[in-house]
DNA sequence: CGTCCACAGGAATGACGGGCGG
DNA sequence: CCGCCCGTCATTCCTGTGGACG
């Protein structure tokens, strides 16, 4: 149809002539699993210890992992499984394994229904009582004459939005199972976690506990050049790019993860421009990719409500305001909404967009004590006005309003210029 | 030293749409 | 199609609180 479109055809000419920088892009994705995993043998082999027990027929040990995020939990955890999964098909023992991402399930109900349905029950996405999916779960287990083995990864979300109900269930479940065991291998990012927990579950669920501390500089420097093996054609990636990459992802919790996609997003760069080799500028140029790339997609996702709070924010700092209060942030909010027949929230609400903006890193807020004129928050815009301007070209409403100039904003200015006078 | 500001943030409750069993 | 239960969003009501002011 569109033969003769001779731009494309440019690009994918450009595309096969260029150099070769990949060799596997699927090695340097987030959720690859590596045949080998550096300087985390130890952990190997304690895993492997503790799981190994039910290779013989017997309920293995709950174990209770944590460390922060990119210290290679999960792919230890799916690493060592994977293994065990093949050893006990050799000598014929009746494991099943079992994964659920509780941050991606969310919910108790969802984690129940996804261990069910691993198990080859059908249960509806919505629509029964949690007690209900709990009691099928268990009859189906112990019908099966299983040893379950149920990875719950990043339990600490699970447990601050849902509590630990879920968990003491899962603890429990062994007393009334006739055939079949249960055991659970839980992985937190938090490490404080523990602290949300009821202590007989704390106490159950971490018959074991295994620590997975942050890589230092050089440990990822050789988790990236072992990856880079795989990932891409031989001298594509530069000293000078290693050395910068490992840097700045140990500087960042030694987040091994983030070098990686680092490494990634910098290939892709490369490959793009037509070079042969992954210098330093590329690797910044990834970070300040990532960072943006990362913004834009909170900004495009965020509810009505929230965006008129940011664009309140924004005309805060647009008009030389340093510091804000929730207080003044809600009036500037609610003038918005007057502006284009939105009925406001309540103050209480806007408090919550407040928080929520503020964890996902689009407000800094932080709270303070005026002494006689109140308690609150002081909230600063983390982005530039630029960020969010481009992030809203496309909203016909926000577009206007980040123009809009809110009358109580203007009194604000006067008093603090009059203020200056004096 | 007590007061009292301007909120924070928890708890209870309700409205609402989705989705299933019966 | 009804009734039930779910998760989500929002409101209402509430108690709690650090510290400047008097």
């Amino acid at each position: 149809m569109v033969l003769d479109n001779k731009l494309l055809e440019d690009v994918f000419n450009n595309f096969l002539e260029g150099p070769k920088i990949f060799k596997n892009r699927d090695a340097i994705r987030p959720d690859y699993i590596p045949q080998y995993l550096p300087h985390r043998e130890e952990q190997i082999i304690r895993i492997g210890h503790i799981l190994a027990p039910v290779l013989r027929g017997f309920r293995g040990s709950n174990l209770f992992i944590y460390g922060k995020t990119g210290t290679g939990k999960t792919a230890v955890v799916k690493h060592v499984l994977e293994h065990l999964l093949h050893k006990s098909r050799e000598v014929n023992s009746p494991i099943f394994i079992s994964y659920v991402n509780c941050r991606i399930s969310g919910t108790n109900y969802r984690i129940l229904a996804d261990l069910g349905a691993d198990l080859g029950i059908k249960i509806p996405f919505t629509g029964l009582a949690t007690n209900e999916v709990y009691s099928r779960f268990k009859t189906s287990l112990d019908l099966q004459k299983i040893l379950m083995i149920v990875v719950l990864d990043e339990i600490d979300t699970l447990v601050k939005d849902h509590g630990d109900s879920i968990l003491y269930e899962l603890t429990r479940i062994n007393e009334l199972l006739k055939h079949s065991r249960l055991s659970i291998v839980g992985i937190s990012n938090d490490i404080m976690f523990k602290e949300f927990l009821d202590p007989r579950v704390l106490s159950s669920l971490s018959e074991e506990e295994v620590i997975f501390r942050p890589y230092m500089a050089p440990e990822i420097r050789d988790i990236l050049l072992d990856r880079t093996k795989i990932t891409f054609y031989d001298d594509v990636l530069s000293e000078g790019a290693l050395n910068i990459c490992s840097a700045l992802a140990a500087s960042e919790h030694g987040d091994a993860r983030r070098a990686l996609s680092l490494l990634r997003v910098a290939g892709e760069l490369v490959e793009r421009e037509g070079s042969a080799k992954i210098l330093e500028v590329h690797i910044r140029q990834a970070q300040k990719k990532i960072e943006h790339d990362r913004v834009t997609m909170i900004l495009r996702t965020l509810t009505p409500h929230s965006r008129l709070v940011l664009c309140g924010m924004f005309l805060i700092k647009k008009a030389k305001i340093s510091t804000s209060i929730t207080g003044d942030v809600y009036e500037v909010y609610t003038e918005l909404c007057g502006e284009i027949g939105f009925e406001p929230l309540t103050q209480r609400r806007v408090s919550s967009l407040i928080s929520e903006l503020d964890i996902m890193g689009v407000f800094n807020a932080r709270l303070v004590s005026l002494g006689r004129y109140g308690r609150t928050k002081k909230i600063r815009l983390s982005l530039t006005n630029s960020t969010i301007i481009a992030a809203y070209s496309e909203d016909p409403w926000l577009k206007n309003l980040l123009k809009f100039k809110p009358k109580c904003l203007l009194s604000k200015m006067m008093n603090k210029n009059a203020a200056k006078t004096r």
